[in-house]
DNA sequence: AATGAATGAGAGTTCATTCAT
DNA sequence: GATGAATGAACTCTCATTCAT
């Protein structure tokens, strides 16, 4: 028994080697999509109908459910960290790139806010990593009679905030939102956009 | 814990009647308690088996799983316009009793978060008219010239941001991480307690 | 997400409380016969239907799929068990019902099989629970002098070996085979059958 | 280990060829492998990646499955046909390389578990046609007295009982048990190794 | 009214087999 | 010939909801 596979009539094409590549990158897209119409939690079956491929797929390039996740917030975070490295910025350049993530993809926002500074329970590990790499991001670019350079945590605080802010309204309204939350923390924000360039 | 049940049944009927009242009161407490421990998607077999009550009861005061969160809920936002009724209230005191149900209880930052102002797509129903009520509440008390007080939904952002500082966190940091989110929006906040009085 | 449930139309029936205890048993039936013609990897599903109910009510009944298996096996071994334990019992006779439930139940050869006395690697454990107390029941009625008694798991060598001799052809020639592997042992069987008397 | 590989090809050919049979001689040693570690249900691609080739040429050189099992079998009956073919051999003599590969090859004891005499329902075809090879290997050097003479199928009932009482157990208490059972059945067994000389 | 068993639709995951490159 | 990605069916297990008792 387990074996009946049957040879199956109708097989709709391997596109060959080629497609491997961009097949994890339809992934990622659709999980993005996915996650921001149906939360952190929808099957992973949608992100793969979404993706136009089997589910057999999305496990070859992501071992679980986690590991999609964790794919489509590193790009998120990386570009929170290439702008924080690079030349030119001030906080409110970051606070820009940052913001402009969190308006965009509501999985990044809600992995930032699973994290917290809290963390202990059931939030997700991979939710941490990115947290802190955010907050190693901001950090860096901090001066140090600034508002939120107060207490130990405001800053992640302030970040959850913002989050919390953007989480919920349509796509259209959360940059508003996120304009606003920033002014009500009396910190000023950069142009908001993908990347720093 | 959290158990403010409100009186039910004005005139004692009979047995039958008592029970009812009763079950609904613990099923109520139970959800909280499992929503709490495990998030608004827990299984609504653990909810009647805390409430030590059969699954068929649960169904029977509440239709589907919206109801047993909107009940929950409910008794959130009553307590904050209880207070905001009362006569001798301010906005800090206010604010004291939203900021208790906040870090209390995990399904009601989830609601607050997914109604935000926006409100369109995915988000229930229900999570719209809490939101609402609980602005209604704040608002009364909003003096003019009061931070939260210059653009229109500043107040309902300010309560998603504090919302979002205090999600993920474990119960113990919430309310540390409350209060440092009011502060760093510049507001006064009373004491954090259940109820005004 | 995660919650799609149509109010479903057509509900094949629920017969109530009384059917628990009568579809326990007729899982254990069915998956008695599927295990004899599939062998102990079959489909649970497949148990399931054969048992006339839905997958849940397996899955209310034994928590996994080794539950199931377990549950099968209990009820062979309980009967040597039983029948060791029977007051004008002797070897022979314990053999014989032994070798009765070696011979219906492929399940069973199954189990002891895996078991034997090596003991490691990847035999589940309840195989080797089975196995002890299958030799228990045994060695309570070996005479010191006996063939079997000579070195320490000669006993289960032996079983293991029947069992074997039985592994593979159909049900109808595997008593006939039993009987034989039994006489190249130089060992008397009793009457082989379901239990003593 | 076990890689009594037959010479596959007289003259050297091409580089293209010599691959060909070093990849197929690489698979079937795999599957040995993965088969003894974890049962004959292990997957398909774990042999491949063990053979270091692709799964495609697991399927260039095997149909399905069941030819990559039978083809780590054929090795197994073919060096006990031999020993039976060779001139100074006796019973004993093939006994021994019959149980080395009994104690070996987990996946031969299963397909001549399988096999036995009895034969129908669901064990497969290549099962049979090992375990009548195995006989008629046996048979051969059976003297007309033997104990093993007696009745028809005495001989493979009793190869029946020796794979049994080896099942299971881990490798390196096979061979014992192998002995100890041909010991409990009164057969003499020369040295157990993989070929007679 | 309460109980808790039954139902069955999926969700997650694995793997035999095919096929473009 | 070899490679390894793609496919999708099958399997295990979960849970919202219904309903006989």
């Amino acid at each position: 028994m387990t074996q009946h596979r049957v040879p199956e009539e109708r097989r709709p094409a391997n596109e060959g080697r080629k497609a491997a590549a961009r097949n994890r990158a339809a992934l990622v897209d659709a999980a993005r999509a996915i996650y921001s119409e149906h939360g952190l939690n929808a099957p992973l079956s949608a992100v793969a109908r979404r993706a136009g491929v089997g589910q057999g797929v999305l496990y070859r390039h992501f071992p679980d459910r986690e590991a999609v996740a964790t794919a489509v917030l590193e790009e998120n975070v990386r570009q929170v960290e290439r702008t924080a490295a690079a030349q030119d910025t001030d906080l409110p350049g970051v606070l820009g790139v940052l913001t402009w993530h969190l308006a965009e993809s509501a999985a990044f926002i809600g992995a930032l806010h699973a994290a917290g500074a809290g963390g202990s329970s059931g939030v997700p590990a991979y939710a941490h990593d990115l947290s802190e790499r955010v907050e190693r991001a901001l950090r860096a670019h901090l001066p140090d009679g600034h508002r939120l350079a107060a207490a130990d945590d405001d800053l992640m605080i302030a970040v959850a905030m913002v989050s919390g802010a953007v989480t919920g309204p349509a796509r259209e309204q959360r940059e508003r939102r996120a304009r606003a939350a920033w002014r009500l923390l009396g910190v000023e924000v950069g142009p908001v956009r993908p990347f720093a360039e």
